[in-house]
DNA sequence: TGTTAATCGAGACGGTACGTCCAGTCTTTGG
DNA sequence: CCAAAGACTGGACGTACCGTCTCGATTAACA
């Protein structure tokens, strides 16, 4: 079995590959997952279908890409610390702050559907979502980490708790409720979650 | 415009239905969600492509049905009391128990690629994600749930404290490692959770 | 290598065909072979594609059908005996006669295109080709070579002559000046065709 | 409207051009027209796409170009005298001798493939038709209407007879078996033609 | 003999059609 | 008279080539 020769990427179209994301992120916000087609984007992106071929395998590749350089842009555009957890010493509303924020992306229609789409195509397709997870879930999560480190070094967190655990107590909650719909989210129930987090469920 | 006359279902022919579901539960496993198609599924059944759609709406719809039977199999061959939580008075010690039997299942490869294909499927499809919330994740929540009011009343659990939040501080992080392959998950991690969730991970 | 089931032909739909016949021919009047392409023939015959390929193996097949059905119903509707050619003693004649019938339909911009086009792929397209000589061709030329046949029981023609050889001396010239534009076919011309093969270019 | 600059010939360069040559004709030689595409040609050719499109029209252009190219090769091989039809006086020999060369041609498999593709390409493609006729067969038609005329010098044709009718006698019926398979062509067919051609098929 | 402009190999590009697969509907036939 | 079988329209898939369009890198004629 022979591969075909990879193709010469300081050949590649600029042009195409930006019409290519916004052809895709835009079909997936207007029309949904199942209804954006490798065959619509190429069409929307004014680009024939093996130019897309030619870069990507599947339309969930294109969007993963296209997702992550809206993220890129976003961050750019936000400022220099791009997604940078603040750390005022107050842990409580440090994360507070930082999940109000999640929220409000999370229901900002603009992100919604692409990241619906490749979270629901990661969990059937193990090595895009093997690549969602590192490339775009990982990175947010190890920032939680690091905050949770800091307040270790502060006494704000036990010395024993491990943070990468920890984090999840607050972020997969939320995670959830927005992916599945299991509940509503705002801003008081992420407080909430922070509230429980740092201090459990049991009597003090 | 008329709806087409509902099928008559008391002449509806069990051995296909039972066909049907086997078939969709064996071709997600073997060959995993995109690969099952209601051809093929109408195939192994040996059944007419008609008579799924006479029934069900869409694959999606016949995977969540099925899964649904099975379900209530297990759980009718587990024991008479389905899916309740153990109430022995020791709070982290009945999750604990509870959350490492749903590892177990978790891990069980004949239940995770449908499972995991119906969430897929209902991150995407709102109309089917809340059915498969509505049916099959929040009956289990809901266990939790009265596991927890009844800790308050106990005194085990703080009064002010929201069951419905609280149990997805251990709920949904192992949820979401599973689903989205964030991190493995085991025993060990469950138990943690079980321990931070209950004593916050601030000092005491 | 498993051959796929035969589709079932009782079952097909006679209104598809006479459609896809339709549009065919059509096309390839109108368009041109080249242009004449699966995809338009099924769009201008309000068919799916899967309906052409689950009965022809090529477009060429699909025309070489297509005009096999009008060269029937042309026979048809011209009257009973279908191409006979006549038998009134006078062999030069009737020779003439059919020729002239010949040209015409040649000229026949409705035959024109068609057999043109089936003609070249049949040369490039061996099982085509042969399947449009056994179908189409020897089936005429027969006609000729039973009615040389006849004169040579008459003693018109020399016994020791292979009817089937003779008949390309008047047939041929036509069928070479028609396909490759040689020169320009009229009734003069299949005449003196007819004169020269009954007594040849030699002095008598 | 500006055409575009015709390209400088006197850059051109040779190597390339027999390297298409060869390519196009070993091509089609051994997988056929169809799949002698121009991307195929190239490729094997160790040339770029464009300098295929620089100097030709189409795969059917080069086709026909590196067969005349072949032919003006073969030719020159052979002898001085080209293609010339002998005149040793005895017109029924001569003809004999030239179409039994022409057999051994029509079946030599370096002819074959080309010759047939262009043909059938010049059946549907009028402006190559016209080409291929002019620039190969006619050419090659009228040495046989040279020699008649000169027959008819010596008295061994009628006069009345239209030399490049006649020729078509023995010429068109050969053409027709080889391009059309519509029989075996061999010497002994050859020959008869002649004949016939010669004295007519009706009782001297 | 060095300059320079066109041609060259290479291959990415926007497109069109291919032949396949499956969705969801419609039709026929046997139990 | 329902269900199996499967043909139907429709449309997306991923591939193959088309003919056009850049790219450097020769390469050959002219300065």
């Amino acid at each position: 079995m022979v591969d075909k020769p990879a193709p010469d990427a300081s050949r590649r179209s600029e042009k195409s590959r930006r019409a290519i994301y916004a052809a895709a992120l835009a079909l997936v916000g207007e029309a949904g997952y199942p209804k954006t087609t490798v065959e619509a984007i190429a069409a929307r992106a004014g680009v024939g279908k093996q130019t897309i071929y030619r870069w990507w395998s599947s339309k969930a590749d294109v969007l993963l890409e296209a997702f992550l350089d809206l993220a890129g842009q976003a961050a750019r555009a936000a400022g220099h610390q791009p997604d940078a957890i603040p750390d005022t010493g107050d842990l409580a509303a440090d994360l507070k702050a930082v999940l109000r924020a999640t929220v409000d992306e999370l229901l900002d229609p603009r992100f919604e559907a692409p990241s619906r789409a490749l979270a629901a195509e990661g969990l059937v397709n193990e090595a895009l979502g093997r690549e969602f997870v590192s490339r775009l879930l990982e990175p947010q999560l190890q920032l939680y980490a690091a905050r949770l480190r800091s307040a270790q070094d502060a006494g704000h967190v036990r010395r024993d708790v491990d943070p990468r655990i920890a984090l999840e107590l607050f972020v997969s909650p939320l995670a959830q409720r927005w992916l599945q719909r299991t509940a509503p989210i705002s801003y008081a129930y992420t407080d909430t979650l922070v509230e429980y987090a740092l201090h459990g469920i049991a009597p003090r």
